[in-house]
DNA sequence: ATACTATTTGAGTGTCCACTCTAATTTGAG
DNA sequence: CTCAAATTAGAGTGGACACTCAAATAGTAT
């Protein structure tokens, strides 16, 4: 792949897949409508791509990053930057959020690889949460700041899985609640 | 299906399905190895059942039912009840914790007939919450007593679902401290 | 312009899927 | 014991799937 033709390919093929994903979910993505989608036929995508998993695999790592805020800030942000990063990334990428979690489900039995993806992904969240909480309450125990963090990252989890059932569920308002969860 | 055969074998197909769905996934379950797990053939899993769908619908049913603690207790338990019994079905029943995980993601996009029940089975936990939480703090208003029942549940979710990523998870550090969510 | 690759085409392959059908066997009511 | 109905056996069907391949076309360095 050296051509600018073939990187274009390349791009609108992924993005095909990301909406596939949030569309038709993981098993009703194919490689027949992955390619539709892209106006490309399959001897063009296996040109690109190794495999149907190779593909899913390099979509979703964008929808994975994009659940993170700027990195650019890390270091700086509180917990309500980073709750509202959050929010705004669900309610504005919502079907991307829906991905997240669907590949967050479907790793955690089929894929070792996208397991291990999803939880370092993750413990790189609950770690940015961890250092946010201990600047706003320095006299917090490591520990406790870390724990604390985990249940707070895995309760927003569980707000985003609520909305990719019921999508007229308002993320914002319980996601600032679940905030207490950390500084009490 | 009269006889007592057809019974016995009807709850066969039933366990073999809620297995292969907790090993497997929804959509790693086939008829084929739910046949080969139950010791039937094709043929009889159609006498018994009219599609795959319906059968999994019937299994799931038990592991949708099996999150609330003793009916009998309904409008006796207090929160902490709810929670340790949620904790108590978690851990024991693993599988089945990981089953409505996945079917209520899947049901998400897949199924209205799954999305239905999931969200009406998620009302039924709410109200219990709700009522609980009223019962402990009388002062409360009901919208915020719904309120914050709500983004518990959720928030608990939140716990199974990461629990069935990474079975080292400990749910019942993490379901206590939610706890506060809702008392504050 | 040439020559060499990257890319695209699109028909084709083998496999696995949910589901069907007919015939054989088992059940139990009368 | 009889016999109709319930159950099981197990090969078979059509369609959808991920993936392949040889030939045609398009891109670019020289």
């Amino acid at each position: 792949m050296r051509y600018k033709a073939g990187l274009e390919t390349r791009d609108r093929i992924l993005e095909a897949t990301r909406n596939q994903i949030s569309e038709n979910g993981l098993e009703g993505t194919t490689i027949k409508t992955i390619c539709e989608s892209a106006g490309v036929l399959p001897g063009s995508f296996y040109n690109l791509f190794d495999s149907k998993e190779q593909a899913i695999l390099t979509a979703v790592r964008t929808a994975i990053d994009a659940v993170d805020p700027d990195p650019a800030h890390e270091g700086k942000d509180t917990l309500e930057d980073l709750i509202n990063a959050y929010i705004r990334f669900v309610e504005e990428q919502g079907d991307l959020a829906r991905v997240y979690i669907r590949i967050a489900v479907a790793a955690g039995q089929n894929s070792p690889e996208l397991t291990g993806r999803v939880l370092r992904h993750h413990q790189g969240r609950v770690k940015r949460f961890t250092e946010a909480l201990l600047r706003e309450k320095p006299e917090l125990d490591a520990d406790v700041a870390e724990f604390r963090a985990e249940a707070l990252v895995s309760a927003l989890n569980g707000v985003t899985l609520h909305r990719s059932i019921d999508a007229s569920f308002e993320v914002s308002q319980y996601a600032r609640l679940l905030l207490g969860v950390a500084t009490q």
